[in-house]
DNA sequence: GGTAACTGGGTTTTT
DNA sequence: CCCAGTTACC
C-alpha cells in the first residue's frame, strides 16, 4: 500500500486534492482504491462476497465529490431499500460530504416513482394514480381470468398467481408470452393465446383506472428516458450513475442504465455474477457479462480480498463458486485460521432441528449472542420443524422473508380503504372494501362498483345508488362505511385521513375477524407510521415498495437488550453476515429446490444461491444434510454414505468440510410376532370370563 | 341467484 | 397454512 501522506508532502500545488484523496481513500486496499478513484468511465467493479463493496462505492462517491462533482448530480441505484438507506447514510457520514446537497439514491423502483410522480401528466397518468403491489395484480388477474377462458373445470388452468408470474416475466425479460411460457411454464403452453389476450385486457384495465404496477414504474421511466424530448432532460440531471448489484438487473433496468449513460461516461456498475439470485423475476446476470459489449471502453476492477470470512470458509466458497469466462474471481482471505465448515449428516429433519438447537445453545454458552447466529433457508417453510424445536427450548427467534405484514388480510383491507380515498377509480381496492361487508360477494361487489361508476369523477357522490345495489341485509353497514369514507376524503393531513379511514372500516373488520381487536391494534400502528409521510399517496407507495416485514417492525428498532436467533431465507440474507451461520436442508429437492431443476439455468441459479449462503458466515459455518425428508422420500440408500447428498457437495466441496455424524437414528424395535394378535387374544380372555 | 361454510390438496425465492 | 372446488343455506 502506498502512503498517501508522503505523497501529500511532496506534491506541491496539488496538495489539496491529494490530502482530500488520502482522507477518502485511506482505509481502502489497493484494489478498492483503484475502483474508488478510477478517473474515466465506464467501470465495472467485480466485487466478490465480503470484499468491501459498499465501502468502495461510498468512497467512490466521495472521490467524485472531491473531483468537484455536485453530489446532487450523483445517482445511486440499488435493489433494496435497506441497501439504499445504508449506503446513503454512510455517504453522508463520509469526510468531505457535509454539504447540504445530497447524493440522490434509492431503489430502481423508488427513483422511477419519484420521476413519474413529479411528471404524472406527462405520462398521461392521473395525478393521484395508485401503485399496486403484486398481490393486487394477482387479485385483478383473478377477476379477468374468467373472461379469457382461464377458468375451467375440465382442464387444469394456470392460477392467478401463475398468470401474474408469467406477465411480469414477459415484461422484465422483454420476451413474448409464448417464449416465456415455453421456457418457464411448459404446462401452460396450450393457454398462451388466452394469456396474451388477458394481459392485453389487464394493461387496458390499469390505464383506465389509474393503476400502475411495479413493472410499469420501470417501463415508464425507461420510456421517458428514451423519449426524444424528455430523455435529454432526465439524462442531463446526473453526471454520475452508480449501480449496485448489477448482476440482478432485468432487461428493462439494463435499458434504463444504458439510457442514463449512453456512452458509459460516469457509469459505475458494481456486482458479482456469481451472486445473481433473482432470475425468477426476470433478472439475468447476462446483462453484467455483456457490459463489455455494451460499453467498449469498459474497465473491469476486481475486488477479491475478502474481509469477512475465515480462510476455511472461503476455501469452500471458492470450490462452489461458479466462474464465467472473462470474469473469473477467486476470494483471498485477509483474516486468519478458523475451523473448517462442519457437514452434519442427520437422520431426518427432527434430528437436524435438534442438532441446530444444540449448536446454537453451545455457542451461546461460550458467550456468543443469539443474534450473532443465523439459520439460512432456501424456502420459508424449511424452518417449520426447527421453529417448533426452538419454541420448545425457549430460544427466541425472528424470521425474515416469507410472509410479509402487508400480505395479511386485514392489512390489505385497510390499505384498500386508504387507496379508495387517494384514487377513487381504483376498482381493485373498491372490490376489496365492498367484499369486506357481510353478505357482499363478488357479484354484488361488481354491481355496487358499477353503480358508483368509478371511472367518472367523484364516485362517492353516487353512494346512495351504490347502497341500493347491495343486498338488503348489507345496506346499513355499507351506507355507514361509505359515508365515513366520504368524510375522510375531505379531511386534510395524512394522520387525520388515515385515522378516519380506519374508523370507517372498524365495524366491518370487527364483524369479519374473530381476533379483530389485535388486528385493529396492528392497523393503529400502521396509521402512526403513515402519519409521518407528506401524503397518503406517498405512504401507500412506500408501503408497497418496501413493506414492513412484521407488525413489530412498525414499532421501531427492537430494544438493544433483546436477543434472538435470526432465521432468514437466503434471498433475504443477501448482503448480510453473521459470525455463525447454520445452513440446513442440504439435500436434492430442497437445496437445490426441486422447482428449479427443470432447466439448466434454474440449477445454475440454485448453485449461486448456495454460494451466497456460504459466504454469509464470518467465523463458523454449519451445513446440515438430513438424509430423509418427510413428504419427500428422496433418500436413496447410497446417500447414507458421504456421497452426494446434494449435488452441490461434490468430492472437492466435501473435502473442504469436516464431516460429523449426528445422533444415530432411533433403534429399530425387533418384532417377535404380530402384536395386535397378542393383545386381541388377551382382550378375548376378558369377554370369555 | 348469490354467499358462506366446509373440505381436501398443495406449498420458492421478492422489488 | 392457504386456495379452489363443492355443498348447504338465504
Amino acid at each position: 500500500m502506498s502512503s498517501p501522506q508522503q505523497t501529500t508532502l511532496s506534491a506541491g500545488d496539488v496538495t489539496f486534492v491529494v490530502v482530500f484523496e488520502s482522507a477518502v481513500l485511506d482505509n481502502l486496499d489497493e484494489e478498492q482504491r483503484r475502483a474508488a478513484a478510477w478517473p474515466g468511465g465506464p467501470l465495472l467493479v467485480l466485487a466478490g462476497a465480503g470484499t468491501g463493496k459498499t465501502s468502495t462505492l461510498v468512497a467512490r462517491t466521495s472521490w467524485l465529490r472531491g473531483q468537484g462533482m455536485d453530489p446532487g448530480r450523483i445517482l445511486l441505484l440499488t435493489f433494496t431499500r435497506r441497501a439504499a438507506d445504508e449506503m446513503l447514510s454512510r455517504i453522508t457520514a463520509a469526510p468531505g460530504l457535509a454539504s447540504a446537497t445530497r447524493v440522490r439514491g434509492g431503489t430502481f423502483h423508488a427513483i422511477a416513482h419519484r420521476v413519474i410522480r413529479q411528471h404524472a401528466e406527462a405520462f398521461s397518468l392521473p395525478p393521484r394514480f395508485t401503485v399496486i403491489d403484486p398481490g393486487d395484480v394477482t387479485d385483478l388477474l383473478d377477476v379477468l381470468r374468467g373472461n379469457h377462458g382461464l377458468i375451467s373445470t375440465e382442464r387444469r388452468t394456470p392460477r392467478a398467481a401463475v398468470c401474474a408470474d408469467i406477465y411480469t416475466r414477459c415484461v422484465n425479460t422483454q420476451l413474448p408470452v409464448t417464449d416465456v411460457v415455453r421456457a418457464g411454464f411448459p404446462w401452460c403452453t396450450s393457454f398462451s393465446v388466452q394469456l396474451a389476450e388477458m394481459f392485453r385486457a389487464y394493461v387496458a384495465h390499469k390505464r383506465g383506472h389509474g393503476l400502475v404496477d411495479f413493472d410499469d414504474l420501470l417501463l415508464l421511466w425507461r420510456a421517458a428516458l428514451a423519449d426524444g424530448a424528455a430523455g435529454p432532460v432526465l439524462r442531463g440531471m446526473f453526471d454520475a450513475v452508480l449501480v449496485d448489484e448489477y448482476q440482478d438487473v432485468n432487461a428493462v433496468q439494463a435499458d434504463i442504465v444504458r439510457l442514463l449513460r449512453p456512452d458509459g461516461a460516469g457509469l459505475t456498475c458494481v456486482g458479482d455474477d456469481a451472486q445473481a439470485i433473482y432470475g425468477f423475476r426476470g433478472a439475468d446476470p447476462g446483462h453484467l457479462r455483456r457490459l463489455r459489449a455494451d460499453f467498449p471502453g469498459l474497465t473491469v476492477v476486481r475486488l477479491s480480498r475478502n474481509y469477512r470470512s475465515r480462510p476455511n470458509v472461503l476455501r469452500l466458497a471458492n470450490v462452489i463458486r461458479p466462474q464465467s469466462p472473462g470474469l473469473e474471481l477467486e476470494l483471498t482471505a485477509s483474516r486468519t485460521s478458523g475451523q473448517r465448515p462442519a457437514l452434519v449428516r442427520c437422520y431426518d429433519e427432527a434430528t437436524q432441528a435438534r442438532e441446530i438447537c444444540a449448536r446454537v445453545l453451545a455457542a451461546r454458552e461460550s458467550g456468543m449472542d443469539l443474534r450473532d447466529q443465523a439459520v439460512l433457508v432456501r424456502s420459508a417453510h424449511h424452518s417449520d420443524v426447527l421453529e417448533v424445536e426452538l419454541s420448545a427450548r425457549g430460544i427466541p427467534y425472528v424470521k425474515y422473508g416469507g410472509l410479509r405484514f402487508t400480505e395479511a388480510a386485514h392489512v390489505r383491507d385497510f390499505l384498500a380503504a386508504l387507496r379508495v380515498i387517494t384514487n377513487p377509480a381504483d376498482d381493485i381496492a373498491w372490490f376489496r372494501v365492498l367484499r369486506l361487508h357481510d353478505g357482499i360477494g363478488p357479484v354484488h361487489a361488481r354491481r355496487i362498483s358499477d353503480a358508483l361508476r368509478l371511472t367518472e369523477p367523484a364516485p362517492l357522490a353516487r353512494r346512495n345508488e351504490a347502497v341500493a345495489a347491495a343486498p338488503a341485509r348489507s345496506r346499513e353497514a355499507l351506507a355507514a362505511t361509505l359515508d365515513r369514507l366520504a368524510d375522510a376524503a375531505l379531511l386534510a393531513g395524512t394522520a387525520e385521513q388515515a385515522a378516519a379511514v380506519l374508523a370507517a372500516i372498524d365495524g366491518p373488520l370487527r364483524a369479519r375477524y374473530a381476533d379483530a381487536a389485535a388486528r385493529i391494534a396492528d392497523l393503529q400502528r400502521l396509521t402512526d407510521a403513515a402519519a409521518s409521510r407528506p401524503s397518503l399517496h406517498d405512504a401507500l407507495v412506500e408501503l408497497a415498495l418496501d413493506p414492513p416485514v412484521s407488525a413489530s417492525d412498525l414499532a421501531g428498532p427492537p430494544r438493544l437488550d433483546e436477543d434472538y436467533l435470526v432465521i432468514s431465507t437466503i434471498h433475504s440474507a443477501k448482503g448480510l453476515e453473521w459470525p455463525v451461520v447454520h445452513l440446513p436442508h442440504l439435500i436434492d429437492g430442497a437445496v437445490p429446490s426441486d422447482m428449479a431443476l427443470a432447466t439448466p439455468d434454474g440449477l445454475d441459479e440454485e448453485r449461486r444461491l448456495f454460494y451466497v449462503a456460504v459466504t454469509r458466515a464470518r467465523d463458523q459455518l454449519y451445513l446440515y444434510a438430513p438424509l430423509r425428508l418427510h413428504h419427500h422420500r428422496l433418500a436413496r440408500d447410497d446417500r447414507h454414505s458421504l456421497g452426494q447428498i446434494t449435488r452441490f457437495l461434490d468430492a472437492a466441496a466435501i473435502a473442504a468440510c469436516h464431516p460429523i455424524d449426528a445422533t444415530p437414528p432411533p433403534p429399530v424395535i425387533p418384532r417377535s410376532g404380530p402384536l395386535t394378535a397378542q393383545i386381541d387374544a388377551a382382550l378375548d380372555t376378558l369377554w370369555s370370563g
